[in-house]
DNA sequence: TATATACTAGAACAAAACCTCTAAAATGTC
DNA sequence: GACATTTTAGAGGTTTTGTTCTAGTATATA
């Protein structure tokens, strides 16, 4: 039943997102890619209609692999433990890490999105978003907006901030980040009903 | 002594820093730049050794203007109120919020910086090192780094992170975020002998 | 007014990007 | 072994970019 595939798609997502994490969305060009696999370039269009479709299945590959463990954790209700994700998850993927929190989206794959890409970024995102309703209305009892901003703040915003400084000096974040973390979260919302 | 200038060099900055603020820096090039003025090419090379160039320049005269406000509050000692500026400064400063919190500098200006640049933001750097050891001096006695990584984190990072996302959406930062910067800000920093 | 000078004007060039397209290679099924 | 199908292979087209270069234009000063 034909030819066996000498280069699989994960290979050039991640070979893609090494280029990202290196250089930057524009070192991501098609020929970069396929020569860092040495492969030919017809390879990859024969996996993926076009460059911006191979950026962004990398960025829902990446965004999943991320939200699948934040969300479990934010089930369980601990938020301290939510807003720790973060710094542990970026610990052990650097590459991921910087793809993620130094390059914007609307960025990274320019103009239209497929149809495709739109509805899997927006399940993920209704995901989150409901993630996040569930944990505020368990925390504040019914969901008012600044509530959810304040939890926001905690869980996504200050975490990535903490992390990111690192993340452009390549380094892998100090342990002491935990710590300013942690604080922020009791501060923000430690001492709540 | 010449013909006079149609076109001012602060004008191509500022075409630039609104093509930058709408599409990111690939929008940024040097027809675009023209184009948006109505100015020929040759204007902006007549000024602009190369693309690099103008987008360093540009880059520099908006961290100036971002330093040099924030530097004075922190000579002054109020911490609290350096920690506001960010959302504040974003506020009346959209475009080079945008500018400044949403792209990588190293990405910004890709390849190597001309010298005259690096000495410029070598200068602004110290300036800002500086400006941060003689407030944690002045706030924890003698600078010992963790120290040193607190007043980042709250001066820094943290009203960064709160402002980002309003800015990644085209949005002007809600009043909320300086009540989370503040909480953060006295969780962080206020206890302090 | 004449001239030197600062600037505008944009055509032209080389490099690089994305993508297409044709041909060949390799493998499972009859 | 022959065919159908999947995949590799990469040369070539089109578009866009940064940059150069030559020619022309307008102005301050003498």
């Amino acid at each position: 039943m034909g030819r066996s595939a000498k280069f699989l798609s994960a290979q050039f997502l991640d070979a893609a997102l090494a280029l990202v994490a290196e250089g930057g969305p524009e070192a991501v060009t098609v020929s970069a890619v396929a020569g860092s696999l040495g492969a030919p370039i017809g390879s990859i269009y024969h996996r993926f209609a076009s460059r911006d479709l191979l950026l962004a299945k990398m960025w829902l590959r990446t965004v999943e692999s991320f939200q699948a463990g934040f969300l479990e954790i934010l089930k369980s209700g601990d938020g301290l433990r939510a807003s720790l994700y973060t710094p542990s998850w970026v610990r052990s993927h650097v590459n991921e890490g910087r793809l993620l929190l130094l390059y914007e989206r609307e960025y990274l794959i320019s103009g239209e999105w497929p149809q495709e890409v739109r509805d899997h970024a927006a399940q993920l995102s209704r995901n989150l978003d409901e993630g996040f309703r569930t944990f505020t209305r368990k925390l504040f009892g019914r969901s008012a907006r600044p509530a959810l901003q304040r939890v926001i703040f905690a869980l996504v915003d200050v975490p990535a901030a903490a992390v990111r400084r690192y993340l452009e000096a390549g380094e892998a974040p100090p342990r002491i980040i935990d710590e300013l973390v942690r604080d922020t979260y009791i501060a923000i919302l430690g001492g709540n009903p």
